[in-house]
RNA sequence: GCGAAAGUGGCGGAAUUGGCAGACGCGCCAGACUUAGGAUCUGGUCCCGCAAGGGGUGGGGGUUCGAGUCCCCCCUUUCGCACCA
């Protein structure tokens, strides 16, 4: 019995149907096929804060519409998603609230998951991970001690970032302009702790280097962690203290002008200033001098241009290219932690030192003047320093060499002559791990007073974090009040020792979290070897901009260090990488505190969830941010509705047709409005494929879809008339639907049986558009004279050239526009457009 | 300050290679159906002008038969970096 379709399109029922029949036939399982072409989606997996956000939703209808297409061309889609289920918000409720973080991370998890299944996205939710598990963080701890086993993981007394709101350490890379990463308003403040640390600095050169196999990673993402490793190549100079005889090493990448040095400048914290304190004639005053100027420096971590400020040390130190003794300053904007925290003051050629040398009344000497200097006359005193590099001047023996030959030369020099060497240097720092909070991966060390730092041996792992732990959020390791947990005993020796009580980053979960997908049970190993050679490296990476140099540089290290243990065999795990924009509303990014939050799961109650997918994709090009607009939905919301009384028009009619999508048509039979049907049809499948393969603007094949509709609404009558068979009919609405499949997919899939079909559309292979019955037979060409539009022809396809000049001249407005002037010259454009120039 | 991206109707946006500027949608206007309309359908909608026509893609210049698109200068916005020696 064939019942009518209901005309009213109910997306609630709609969408409850296929998400059950979709989990029924198991459509999203990804099984390893060897020898069928695989592909991987993947977004970043969500923190469980309880609820969606509309920035998630963004994310995901772009990695679904991605995934679906990828299936319809017959791929083999792996599409998985978990939790990024440590961190501090759980801990933090947990304390407002008394209770355990696992709770709140839990009952996030169930709660995010039916909000995601709501949306109905292609997950293989059999491969659902979360990081707060033993099964999972053991292999945190494993990688741990792996890295600790080569040197990797190490253990220092340092300064570090603290933020006085997580009451936690945070690496250099979760630190923004002074600020903590989750709280932009709430400045870091330093401590002195003993940290565990990653060496990620002993793979920049790697991470550097590999960049060459990242060409589908956007630019922007490339040039930030560029800048961020910051390798500069330089030269290491040893200066010696004249009155103490001891060597001050500087760093620099401009020793070509060192003959202009007039200066040397330490940093307050340089260890050397403690023997040039000990040594002065005032060393109260020495240190205290030395106290302000560490204040002053550690200010500049928040304000930007601080005040140059120093102090002269009353020591000098000598030029070793030269001899030449120059006074030994402390300076507030030399940094302890870059090159050897001292530099040499070249006032003449650096602005920093420019500043600070006429601040202070020191000497400035010219050493570099422009290539095409002729070096005669006067020089007026200069006003800023010349920083180009140039040939050197009043620098015997080098003087004339260009800065590039110098600096070759002059290292050349210090190195034979044992004074200093060729080097490169790093902006980046080692990654600090540690964390003093409790909802995380327990550091896998044991301290024992006699063998010193040990490993948890890995027969031992994981070390589990215990339940029933006092939470207070006041800034100490809350497991080291958990005696059952710190007390135990030396695996080497046995005697009585102390675990550490820090946990780990939760930036160590993401790390890896993708390779674990593939076999997310396995309980051997942290990966399988098997499983991530068929489905690696990751096709296509989509996430935010905001994980830059966080996540995205941690990941791509994560990966070289697995490579080096010989877990992988690649250096880079992520092929493509894309950004999207942001989901914002008027204009600023949504929050809580201004008000301005869309709730996900209000949207897809109000219009389903198809609904707010297509307007996801419709409102803007997915790599822009994104204006949320309440009216703009409705606009989705009725589209999807005219579609739907579209198909359920003809559904009945249809539904036996049968189908002969994919077959060709012949074009030889075709009526007039049949033509023109199918050709708007199979230029939407051209524009949608092209699209889905390269271009990614999912708003233009969206507008597309909207335009295939209203060529079926404006040649309704025909098909009523009997001038469409309802077998080109159904050709038309079949690609409709198909092409919708990757937008709305519930909507899709329901349009789909109702014209017949029994399989969901994820399985129906992808239409290939026919040329021939995309291209116009037709064109009509815009005419103008001196560039003017002034009329248009209609020419069949193929007209000649000599045909098209003849019809635009005879065309009426184009011929008053030629009355009584010369042709210079006439411009055909085949196809598109004929200029008739004119004098 | 340095670097990158962007700037198009009332709004979101389109124009993929130098070739009809404003696709598609929102909003708005008018009409139809209707007891009703926040449903649906039809038509209109860059600006000036009755029209013919003219103007128009942040501003100014240039190249070209032709510029939103290429070049130069400037302005604005967003993002990244910001004493890294």
């Amino acid at each position: 019995m064939v019942l009518a379709m209901d005309t009213n399109y109910d997306p609630q029922q709609i969408e409850t149907k296929w998400q059950k029949r979709w989990q029924e036939e198991k459509l999203f399982d990804a099984d390893i096929a060897p020898g069928r072409k695989k592909y991987y989606v993947l977004e970043m997996l969500p923190y469980p804060s309880g609820d969606i956000h509309m920035g998630h939703v963004r994310n995901y209808s772009i990695g679904d519409a991605l995934a679906r297409y990828m299936s319809m061309k017959g791929y083999n889609v792996l599409h998985p998603i978990g939790w990024d289920a440590f961190g501090l918000p759980a801990e933090n409720a947990a304390i407002k609230h008394q209770r355990p973080p696992a709770e709140f991370t839990f009952s996030y998890i169930e709660r995010m998951r039916k909000q995601l299944q709501r949306l109905g996205i292609s997950y293989d939710w059999r491969r659902e991970i979360a990081t707060c598990v033993p099964e999972y963080y053991r292999w945190n701890q494993w990688f741990f001690i792996k890295m600790y086993e080569r040197g990797l993981a190490y253990r220092k007394h340092s300064r570090v970032n603290w933020c006085p709101e997580c009451q936690t350490v945070l690496a250099n890379e979760q630190v923004v302009d002074g600020c903590c990463w989750r709280h932009e308003e709430t400045p870091v403040t330093e401590k002195d702790l003993e940290q565990w640390f990653l060496k990620i600095t002993d793979y920049a050169e790697r991470l550097l280097d590999d960049m060459q196999e990242l060409v589908r990673w956007p630019e922007r993402v490339l040039t930030m962690q560029q800048n961020w490793i910051g390798k500069s190549r330089g030269t290491e100079v040893d200066f010696q203290i004249a009155e103490l005889g001891l060597p001050l090493r500087i760093f620099t990448t401009r020793v070509d002008t060192i003959f202009g040095c007039t200066a040397v400048f330490l940093a307050a914290e340089h260890p050397l200033v403690e023997k040039l304190t000990a040594a002065s004639k005032s060393p109260e005053r020495l240190r205290a001098d030395a106290e302000r100027i560490r204040n002053s420096a550690n200010r500049a971590r928040v304000e930007v241009n601080l005040e140059k400020d120093g102090v002269a040390t009353g020591f000098t130190a000598v030029n070793p290219y030269n001899g030449e003794q120059v006074p030994i300053w402390l300076a507030n904007f030399v940094l302890t932690g870059y090159g050897t925290g001292a530099v040499m003051a070249v006032p003449a050629h650096d602005q920093r030192d420019f500043e600070f040398c006429t601040t202070f009344n020191l000497p400035i000497r010219t050493v570099i003047v422009p290539v095409d200097d002729v070096g005669a006359g006067l020089k007026p005193a200069p006003t800023e320093a010349f920083v180009d590099y140039g040939k050197l001047v009043d620098s015997w023996p080098y003087s004339g060499l260009t800065s590039e030959q110098a600096i070759q030369r002059m290292t050349e020099d210090a190195e034979a002559k044992g004074f200093g060497k060729g080097t490169v240097q790093y902006r980046i720092k080692d990654w600090g791990i540690s964390r003093q909070r409790y909802w995380g991966t327990p550091i896998p060390m044991i301290y024992c007073e006699a063998c010193g730092i040990v490993p948890v041996p890995e027969k031992d792992l994981p070390v589990v974090l215990p339940a029933d732990v006092k939470l207070t959020g006041q800034g100490q390791s809350p497991l080291a009040r958990v005696p059952e947990f710190v007390n135990a005993s030396c695996p080497k020796c046995g005697g009585p020792a102390r675990r550490e009580t820090d946990t780990m980053d939760t930036f160590v979960d993401s790390s890896w979290y993708f390779y674990r997908y593939t076999d997310p049970k396995i309980a051997t190993a942290p990966v399988s070897k098997e499983a991530v050679e068929y489905w690696f490296p990751v096709d296509q990476y989509i996430g935010g901009i905001e994980h830059a140099i966080l996540h995205l540089i941690y990941m791509r290290f994560f990966t070289k260090v697995m490579k080096d243990i010989g877990l992988v065999s690649f250096s880079e795990p992520v092929a493509r990488l894309f950004t999207q924009g942001m989901v914002i509303k008027d204009g600023s990014k949504m929050s809580k505190s201004k008000g301005n939050v869309v709730d996900p799961t209000a949207m897809f109650a109000r219009y389903g969830a198809d609904t707010v997918r297509l307007y996801m994709l419709f409102a803007a090009p997915p790599e822009k941010d994104l204006d949320w607009n309440d009216a703009g939905i409705e606009g989705s919301a009725r589209f999807l509705g005219k579609v739907y009384r579209m198909v359920a028009k003809h559904a009945d009619e249809l539904r036996f047709v049968e189908s002969v999508l994919g077959k060709g048509n012949s074009l030889a039979d075709l009526t007039a409005e049949e033509r023109r049907l199918l050709r708007k049809s199979h230029q939407v499948l051209r524009h949608v494929t092209e699209d889905m393969e390269e271009r990614w603007h999912f708003n233009t094949d969206v507008a597309m879809t909207m335009e295939l509709v209203n060529e079926l609404t404006e040649l309704d009558s025909a098909a009523s008339a009997g001038q469409i068979r309802p077998e080109t009919l159904k050709v038309s609405l079949e690609v409709l639907v198909l092409v919708l499949a990757l937008f709305a997919p519930h909507i899709a899939d329901e349009l789909w049986e109702s014209l017949g079909h029994r399989e969901p559309t994820l399985r129906v292979q992808w239409p290939a558009y026919d040329p021939e019955l995309a291209a116009e037979e037709e064109l009509e060409i815009p005419v103008q004279v001196n560039g003017k539009l002034r009329g248009r022809i209609r020419v069949a396809v193929g007209t000649s050239e000599e045909d098209i000049r003849q019809l635009a001249q005879a065309d009426e407005k184009v011929a008053q526009h030629l009355d009584g002037r010369k042709i210079v010259k006439i411009i055909v454009v085949p196809q598109k457009l004929i200029n008739i120039v004119v004098k």
